[in-house]
DNA sequence: TCAGCCTTGATAGACGCCTATCAGGAATTG
DNA sequence: CAATTCCTGATAGGCGTCTATCAAGGCTGA
């Protein structure tokens, strides 16, 4: 019952403790036929190193740097409070993470962050732009051996170890599924308002909200996408524009930021009730607005998921630890007024 | 830069190690005003404890035992593989995970199971069927210094530390809501089916599906609950009588397991495409019947996240360690054809 | 046959904390 | 003021693993 160490090892295969610790760490040259004495000795026992002790004789410490986006968006800051959340929750177990706030819209200044990230780190996350300049900074921290992880938006052609984040091209499906349900057979127009066409997670919530609609509900037509660069008062804007220039509108779905500025625009034009609205990201804006029933569904992505998720798979990558592949699935939160968290 | 030792905060307040690991541990008696200088200095220096020395030093083990319900519920043998599968995860860290099956649906044999229980666990966590003798067990249990989590049903009125599943009302309301938006404005009636009247987790889902839908949509009606005992075959013969009996049925929401009971009957009575159907759980067959459009929504609890939410929050609840909350709040996942993971 | 290499054993010390014990000084009591 | 009791210091040994070093054989090739 007690716990098999690595002396009993030894003593079963009939070697010396030395010895099966060379095996187990591959550190010095071992006969083969010794190393499979030592393995048989473990799997007879079922010895399972201690990862506590491992750990603490090591001296082993992570150290991971998250590279978040600048500026006011509320999603964003939520982020970076999620990782403050879990950095000094993680202190007494030897994990420290940096928080670097940069402007990830710009190629040539995200990329330059990342290349000038020093090989302090075992692993970095980062909330990335898809654009080649960074996929080569990305590229560069993974060939001097840092495992990067994408978060939120990803870059696949990378050589990224992994994306923590929601399947966006599902996202939009998702959004589009509902809006044709919930406006039933209804006939009428839909307006979709995009933060930056450049953001791959915008460009696939929109790819799979139009093939959807299109697919299923031919009797909605899609208007042309609005840009918003994720800033409420040009959102509300353009909506206002849009208001006013189709009153047979009935459906609006917003991919990006800045949900406020249609709230107050369909205030504005009383028209609160009579459209479908669906949005991204649980706010409190969003949240208010999904009670007061302006807002029809949110569709949310978890922050303090993604960021719990990108720190265990760095820290399984730091150590060639195994993972559980279904934990880090991030999935789609929907939100109606009833199960608001 | 280097880790603050213990050695550190008794350098800073001008003692011993070992008087600040008395502070620490709480052993032995300590003057009051040394007490202050020790936690002023571990203030100063920002001490941290090293979790991974600490459980070493104690030779500390976590031992707890997971009791579920034996059966051939789909989900409740997935929640089984789940335990397992973290149990074998956890060995390196000193988890140790026993798994108990009994008959949860009788009081008196979960209750008896769970007062046989030893001493010689940490924490236990119950699929708790809510029934008085069930509520003495638990409490016998926490009496005797054992942290009891319940899972994915409640028992509010123990002592339970921590409920480990989802707000069922709320999921009841959610798929009220879906319910009727999705019907649009047409006119018929509803059929709801529940595996058992006496878990409260149905209970719960029904009442909140009633409420909403009395409520935001009542020109639905609908019709007396069915029970279904959770066996499919019973479901379907209940099913098949009710679309006999209702050629005005537009709606059914499963609110227990069997949903494939449902499916056949639908698909006998070919009336898939005419009805709104919201299930529960998702399962391979469950899965398939919301791709191929008979079923509409899924609400689902994953099982995977309640099994590691349950032991976080033992472990934490072991050792006296603080969580994150907000972590472990088990989400309702909304699943449409679109976002199936 | 001897130098040199390869493989293995033995062992010490570290990682940071816990537990226990003993001794000496301080504070309290009568 | 002496006799207790109370606090504190010093130190050893352990938890399971890693790292490093030295020594002892066995083996190879010239």
């Amino acid at each position: 019952m007690a716990r098999v160490t690595i002396e009993d090892v030894a003593l079963e295969a009939g070697l010396s403790v030395a010895t099966v610790d060379r095996v187990l760490n591959g550190r010095a040259a071992v006969r083969p036929q010794t190393a499979l004495r030592v393995e048989k000795a473990i799997r007879q026992l079922n010895y399972q190193p201690d990862r506590l002790a491992a750990r603490l004789a090591k001296g082993q410490e992570y150290r991971f740097c998250f590279v978040l986006p600048e500026g006011n968006n509320s999603f964003m800051i939520g982020l970076g409070e999620e990782v403050r959340a879990i950095a000094s929750h993680l202190v007494s177990d030897r994990v420290q993470i940096d928080l670097r706030l940069t402007d990830v819209f710009d190629a040539a200044t995200l990329a330059s962050t990342l290349d000038s990230i020093g090989d302090i780190y075992e692993g970095v996350a980062v909330v990335a732009l898809d654009h080649p300049r960074v996929r080569e900074a990305i590229n560069g921290l993974v060939e001097r051996g840092v495992a990067v992880v994408t978060l939120v938006s990803d870059v696949p052609s990378s050589k990224r170890v992994h994306y923590a984040g929601i399947d966006n091209s599902s996202a939009g499906r998702t959004a589009a599924t509902l809006m044709g349900r919930f406006l039933g057979g209804k006939k009428g127009k839909v307006g979709l308002i995009a933060g930056s066409l450049s953001l791959r997670d915008h460009i696939e919530r929109r790819f799979g909200f139009e093939q959807v609609l299109a697919q299923e509900f031919p009797h909605l037509a899609i208007l042309p996408v609005l840009e918003s660069r994720d800033d409420w008062q040009r959102v509300e804007k353009v909506t206002a524009e849009m208001l006013a220039a189709h009153p047979d509108l009935i459906g609006i779905y917003n991919v990006g930021a800045g949900a406020r500025g249609i709230v107050t625009a369909l205030e504005n034009a009383g028209r609160q009730k009579q459209i479908t609205y669906i949005a991204h990201e649980l706010t409190d804006h969003t949240r208010r607005a999904l009670v007061d029933g302006t807002i029809d569904v949110i569709i949310n992505q978890n922050a303090g998921h993604e960021v719990r998720s990108a720190v265990r798979v760095l820290m399984a990558k730091a150590d060639r630890t195994p993972l559980i592949e279904a934990m880090e699935h991030i999935r789609i939160d929907i939100f109606v007024r009833d199960n608001l968290p």
